[in-house]
DNA sequence: AATCTATATTCGAATATTAGAATATTCGAT
DNA sequence: ATCGAATATTCTAATATTCGAATATAGATT
C-alpha cells in the first residue's frame, strides 16, 4: 500500500462525504440508527435516489446496515467521521463569519 | 442561510479535499508554509497542475498565500482542516485493518 | 403462491471534475 | 525597458458524478 494509494483512498472517503444529501443523511444518523422510510420521510428525497447514496456510503465503510424484517437500519459506522464532518462545519462557519466567499457548486 | 445551503458549502469543502493530490499538498503544508516551486519539487505534478489546485483550495478557504518576491507562500488557512483529515485518514485505517474493501475510484 | 411493503439496482442524460497543453502575468534584476 | 524566474489562467478532451425513471428483489401477510 504505497502513499499515493492511500492518498487516492483517503479522497474517495471526502468524495462520499461530498454531496449535500449525504451530509444530510450522517446528521440524521448523528444519534441513532434510522430506516430508510425514516430517512426518506425526513428529508426531501426520492426513495431511490436515497438508495443510491446510502449503498455509496455502505460500500465506502461510512455506514452500515442492518435487516429487521421489512426495515433496514442505517448507522453511522464510525463516530470519527461525525466528529470529522463537525470539524469541517466549524471551519466553515467561521469562514462565513469572516466574511469569505464561498458560493457556487460549480468550478469557480 | 437555510440549512440546504449550509450542507452544499459543507459538501463543497469536502468536495475540495476529495482529490490526493489536494490531499497530499496538505500533508505538506501541515507544519510548516511552502513555495509553489518546493510543492512542485516534492510532488509529482506539472507546475501548472498544482497552480490549479492550490487556486481551488485559495478559493474554498483551505490555504491561505502570501507572495515575497517573486515567491509565494501556502499555507493552511485552518488547523481544523488537518484535524479533520487526520480523522479520515485513521477511519481509512480502520477499515483497511478490518479488511474492508474500499478500492477503485470509479463509482462503485 | 399471490401480493404487498420496504428497499435496491440499472440505465441514461445532464452536469461537473481532472489534468495536460499552451499561454499569460507578476516581480526582480540587469 | 527588457529579460528571466515563479506562478497563474484558459481551453479542452477524457472521465466521473448526479438524479430521475423504470424495474427488480427480499421478506411479510393473507
Amino acid at each position: 500500500m504505497t502513499e499515493q494509494q492511500l492518498f487516492e483512498l483517503h479522497a474517495n472517503i471526502c468524495q462520499t462525504l461530498a454531496n449535500p444529501k449525504r451530509l444530510e443523511i450522517i446528521t440524521h444518523l448523528r444519534d441513532s440508527e434510522k430506516t430508510v422510510s425514516e430517512l426518506t420521510e425526513a428529508m426531501q428525497i426520492s426513495q431511490a435516489n436515497l438508495s443510491q447514496h446510502l449503498a455509496l456510503m455502505r460500500q465506502k465503510g461510512i455506514v452500515t446496515a442492518r435487516r429487521e424484517g421489512l426495515n433496514i437500519y442505517y448507522r453511522m459506522s464510525n463516530p470519527k467521521i461525525i466528529k470529522a464532518c463537525d470539524l469541517m462545519r466549524e471551519v466553515l462557519l467561521e469562514n462565513l463569519e469572516s466574511g469569505a466567499v464561498l458560493v457556487g457548486t460549480a468550478r469557480p
